[in-house]
DNA sequence: CGCGGTATTGAATCAAGTCAAACTTCGTGG
DNA sequence: CCACGAAGTTTGACTTGATTCAATACCGCG
């Protein structure tokens, strides 16, 4: 087992695309709670929707929960002093949220619910109880914490070292195997986020995303409109995401 | 408590400029093993030399072992598949290395040491055992993944919405810090890392944090050669660190 | 239908990257 | 002990990718 290769899931394990997915570059975000689908004792863990734009807590605020998010779509942020946010992620089905409580500490994000969503809710005081209850759960958090740090790995090399063209094909190709580990589809999907959200995400302006959008649609690597994106050539846009040169490749096609 | 304030620390005790330093902003690069130090059962730990430019891991290894830095100062790297690395951060006194290990994953990082170090070991076979024997171990870990998660957020932060001089001041305060803390001086340190280092850590070339030295030295914030350091204007750090508008505060200096 | 929020597009600017050269420091070996 | 070479650093000139400012277009909704 490799860095890349994913530990194996029980959550995931009825979603048909997801194997072809799973070989998508940076497939790491899948975290797998197989204690909490076996369920048994785990009953502690009860589900609590949020609707759109509410958030499930607010940096600041004191953290009394570990969550898992069942379905839908959030978003993490950093309030920045100057009233700006900073996105950090994007949290989907599986990701582990309010980790600060075990910590002891106080929220230090915002999590709004993007879309309609649902998370499980394990109260903190609950958590040693079922750890000594739960065969696996104990490992399962620390391997959604390695998973965690991976992730944030990754993003650290996006906004590191790569140029724009680079982050947006990564981060697609990323959307997209998600979305396909959700039972969506990998090709064709909804981005829940504006292009302030993404641009916030990728630390570029709305307006370089929204070029960047077009140019790879010129280029026939995709095709947007408003939120609403397919992927139309991903080896193309696997090229453009490894490609540190973006005349090279997937530029070439442009005069075609 | 809040997200700024620090667990207490038997760890730092002894360090006497401490408690100034602890206010410069993001201190929470200090992570507490008071279990550690507190030490009784706590024997498995054994301590392991790491002479300068050698790895304590690479990348893909086996993971065997947590390892808390005891002195010096390493360097952690993602090593790209172009063979340029990218660094992720430099470990120094109480951070935890190997956290891979827990969740049953290879090395995902190069760790390499910048000067001669040290850092203690723990087998992670024997990992459980020291948990049941060593009331707080777990606590402790705890604590540390919400501290390195923290820390990395703030790391996203620098690279995504930040100017290179903010980057660059920001960094200059948090080593400042970590190495007050470990009982060197505040405002006189040794750099141990190179240009390039600095520079892909920050997500900059080192031509750009060459130059911003020299800039900072010019507006009298620093006083810099080799990788011998002085802070001389804190407060103007600090401006530059905070400040979006480079041409603004710390600027006006200039024309004194 | 018109309005507010979101997205696209263009033109001008600027920060940072790239390329290249000179200089310093340091370790090595003649 | 000094000369040499390698590695690391500084500095300059130039290029360019991305931001900024600003105008326009679009979608959804009351």
């Amino acid at each position: 087992m490799n860095v890349q290769t994913l530990p194996a899931s029980g959550l995931r394990q009825d979603v048909s695309a997801a194997n072809v997915q799973r070989a998508v570059q940076d497939g790491c975000q899948q975290i797998a709670f197989p204690s909490i689908v076996v369920g048994d004792a785990g009953a502690q863990w009860t589900p609590r929707r949020i609707r759109r734009g509410t958030y499930l807590y607010r940096a600041g605020s004191p953290s009394t929960a570990l969550f898992v998010v069942r379905f839908g779509c959030l978003k993490s942020s950093l309030p920045g002093d100057d009233g700006e946010e900073l996105v950090l992620d994007f949290p989907m089905r599986g990701d582990l949220l309010g980790a600060d409580a075990l910590a002891g500490q106080p929220c230090a994000t915002d999590v709004q619910a993007l879309e309609d969503s649902e998370v499980l809710v394990l109260p903190i005081a609950d958590f040693e109880g079922a750890c000594s209850r739960v065969q696996g759960l104990r490992n399962d958090l620390y391997r959604h914490f390695g998973a965690a740090l991976r992730r944030e790995r990754e993003h650290l090399m996006r906004l590191g070292g790569m140029r724009a063209a680079q982050r947006l094909a990564r981060f697609l190709i990323d959307l997209s195997g998600r979305f396909a580990a959700n039972g969506y589809s990998p090709r064709a999907f909804n981005l829940r986020m504006s292009r302030a959200e993404i641009g916030s995400y990728l630390g570029l302006t709305l307006e370089s995303v929204s070029r960047l959008f077009s140019r790879f649609q010129d280029d026939g690597l995709i095709k947007v409109h408003l939120r609403e994106i397919e992927l139309l050539d991903l080896n193309g846009l696997r090229a453009a995401a490894a490609c540190a040169e973006p005349a090279a490749a997937w530029h070439a096609a442009e005069a075609a």
